[in-house]
RNA sequence: CGGGGCGUAGCUCAGCCUGGUAGAGCGCACGGUUCGGGUCCGUGAGGCCGGAGGUUCGAAUCCUCUCGCCCCGACCA
């Protein structure tokens, strides 16, 4: 390809709204356009980069047994009413009625069709294990898109679907993913980190998220450096400091005016944010009623595990309650607590922490007042006591005890032991050896195609621009032409001729622009070689090749050029494959 | 969905408070200049000031509504 007829332009400036560097970079050079929020077209750079990565995903999964399929991204209401997910999932879902009045929908995952696809092709247990995947096209009307193409709206996704006999056969599979996926992320330079997960609304029992560390990352993880252990925030575990013990004194009620926060409280009382027991109002929906307002007590130091709340509860959704259910049940914002509400109109949930510990400060539930000498049990008592309370920064790691690092992550994939939660309800079976009818053994596995290409952009740049390894550069080496005249001009020409014959994926800049344009824009696009040929670099012995992340480059003579070049491109792209024969593999229990 | 911000030329922005003939830089076209890190000079094209309504002799500017985009939070199969 030639720069004078590449589709895309490169940007000086930067729309001002933009501020993650993945972003920045792919906007600026020329790779992907926003076309509404969370809407991005891919221009030709983008485009040749997702083919490369989504060839390593074909090679990957290919490699496990997958057998590639496409699947509508249309489908009919039908399907997701048998699942149950058209009632479970909100406006997330984008849905339409078609010409006939038939209710549809802009797929958001696989599940139900893949569970249509085995009513109909798999009959047997001799069929399985059985593994299709694809590379297709979903859209998730998220209510906040954001982050440029970390966080879209519509994207591809390659999901695989495991079918299986049984459990064993399951975790063969999933076993053969999470190897998989940590040699997806060794091809593409980009380092993974697994790490347990919710299922959340996919359901099922086991999960695990492949996550890209950076602070730029959506999800709050926590990781033991001593032993391994890492885990979504949302479900991590800790050992939960002892409460230290005291006599439970006499329950008292203080003015304490203009003290809503634990912070005012604190200061107020002088006392430690680990003195308070904190009331958190939240509203669980699902189903058709009326939302059921939650008090969450966790000890004032520590946060809410929102997804403990909604897991325990299996509603399908928690949310921050209104200030006028928080009301309605008797309780005072501000100055909440269970103490004194109408038990009949909420649930009340306390940490084990909070259970175990005496003489904590809680809302009175008026205004500007709280209890001193709070205890549970003799003052209030929740409906259930439970580990309530998210991980924080230094908790001890539910393994070794060691101190728990918070940190954040951006999802690039994830696997899940479905089980047989779409099976049965889409009536997918099969016939066991013993002549049994049996629910087929699901398992589902996603990456994200172009949100793995933003990190490794957000992993692989400079002051310059992208810096993209090899395997997933959408050109291998950028030859830049800054010859004035002949006969330079067609050394240049001849190069580009010799490199395309022997197969090397070359961008030639052929326009005639100052050569800080040309280095400038090189750097840029993140090609991983650069080779100049200009009147000096013939007169110096042949053209100058460097790398993108090297300082300076070297002088390869005319003739050698292209075998130079086809060298350095196979030792790059053998050292990423090298790395993924290192990839980790899976050493948790055998059940997950 | 709650809070905040922004919509003016292809891009980045000024002008709005205090209403009176729509601006700059970059990019683009043309001419010259320069030639190994976004050269320099000149000329030119390019805008229904997001949309609708209102106030006014007169609205980019003031008011109302609406649409879009961004950020924080909530949410996220």
């Amino acid at each position: 390809m030639r720069v004078s007829n590449l589709f895309g332009l490169t940007l000086r400036e930067l729309p001002a709204d933009v501020d993650i560097a993945s972003h920045q970079l792919l906007l600026r050079a020329g790779y992907v356009r926003q076309l509404a929020a969370g809407i991005f077209s891919l221009l030709p750079l983008a485009q040749r980069s997702m083919r490369k990565i989504e060839h390593i995903l074909r090679q990957e999964i290919d490699a496990i047994g997958g057998q590639e399929v496409s699947m509508p991204v249309v489908h009919p209401a039908e399907i997701w009413q048998k699942s149950g997910r058209w009632d479970d999932i909100d406006d997330t879902m984008a849905r339409f009625v078609d010409r006939r009045g038939r209710d549809m929908l802009l797929a958001m995952t696989h599940e139900e069709v893949v569970g249509e696809l085995c009513v109909s092709e798999i009959n047997s247990y001799r069929q399985m294990p059985a593994l299709v995947y694809q590379l297709q096209t979903k859209f998730r009307d998220e209510p906040r898109a954001r982050g440029g193409l970390i966080r879209v709206r519509e994207f591809v996704m390659k999901d695989s679907y495991s079918l299986d006999t049984d459990n064993a056969g399951l975790h063969e599979q999933y076993k053969a993913h999470y190897t998989a996926y940590f040699r997806i992320g060794a091809r593409v330079s980009l380092p993974l980190l697994a790490v347990r997960s919710d299922t959340g609304m996919m359901g099922g029992k086991v999960a695990h998220e492949f996550m890209y560390e950076a602070p730029i990352g959506e999800d709050n993880l926590a990781i033991c450096d001593s032993c391994g252990y890492s885990a979504n925030r949302e479900v991590a575990e800790f050992v939960k400091p002892e409460a230290p013990g005291a006599e439970a004194a006499e329950l008292s009620k203080v003015e304490t005016p203009d003290a809503k926060t634990i912070e005012d409280l604190c200061t107020l009382l002088k006392i430690g944010p680990e003195g308070i027991a904190k009331t958190v109002f939240l509203a669980a929906e699902g189903g058709d009623g009326p939302a059921t307002l939650v008090l969450a007590v966790v000890r004032g130091d520590m946060d809410v595990n929102i997804v403990a709340v909604r897991n325990h509860l299996k509603a399908a959704d928690v949310r921050a309650a209104h200030e006028e259910e928080i009301v309605a049940c008797g309780a005072v914002p501000g100055y909440g607590s269970p103490i004194g509400i109408d038990r009949s109109k909420a649930v009340v949930l306390v940490d084990e922490l909070v259970a175990s510990s005496s003489n904590l400060v809680l809302g009175a539930n008026d205004f500007g007042f709280h209890y001193l000498n709070g205890n549970h049990g003799r003052d209030f008592e929740g409906d259930q006591v439970l580990a309530l309370a998210g991980a924080f920064e230094g908790a001890g790691c539910v393994n070794c005890g060691n101190p728990l690092r918070m940190t954040r992550g951006v999802e690039v994939g994830n696997i899940f032991k479905l089980g047989t939660r779409y099976s049965e309800s889409m009536g997918a079976r099969f016939t066991d050896e013993a002549g049994q009818e049996q629910p087929i053994v699901m398992g589902s596995y996603g990456i994200g195609v172009g949100r793995l290409l933003a990190c490794v952009a957000e992993e692989h740049h400079d002051e310059r621009g992208l810096v993209l390894p090899m395997s997933i550069a959408p050109f291998q080496v950028c030859l830049v032409s800054l010859a004035r005249k002949e006969p330079a001009k067609e050394v240049a020409a001849e190069i580009y001729q010799e490199l395309q014959a022997a197969g090397v994926e070359v961008l030639f800049d052929d326009r005639d622009v100052s050569a800080g344009i040309k280095m400038t824009e090189a750097d840029l696009r993140g090609i991983p070689l650069r080779l100049v040929v200009s009147e000096r670099s013939i007169k110096n012995g042949g053209a100058e090749l460097k790398a993108r992340t090297a300082a300076d480059g070297e002088i390869i003579p005319r003739d050698e050029v292209v075998g130079t070049i086809q060298r350095r491109i196979a030792e790059e792209l053998d050292a990423l494959r090298q790395a993924a024969d290192q990839s980790p593999l899976w050493t948790e229990g055998d059940d997950g």
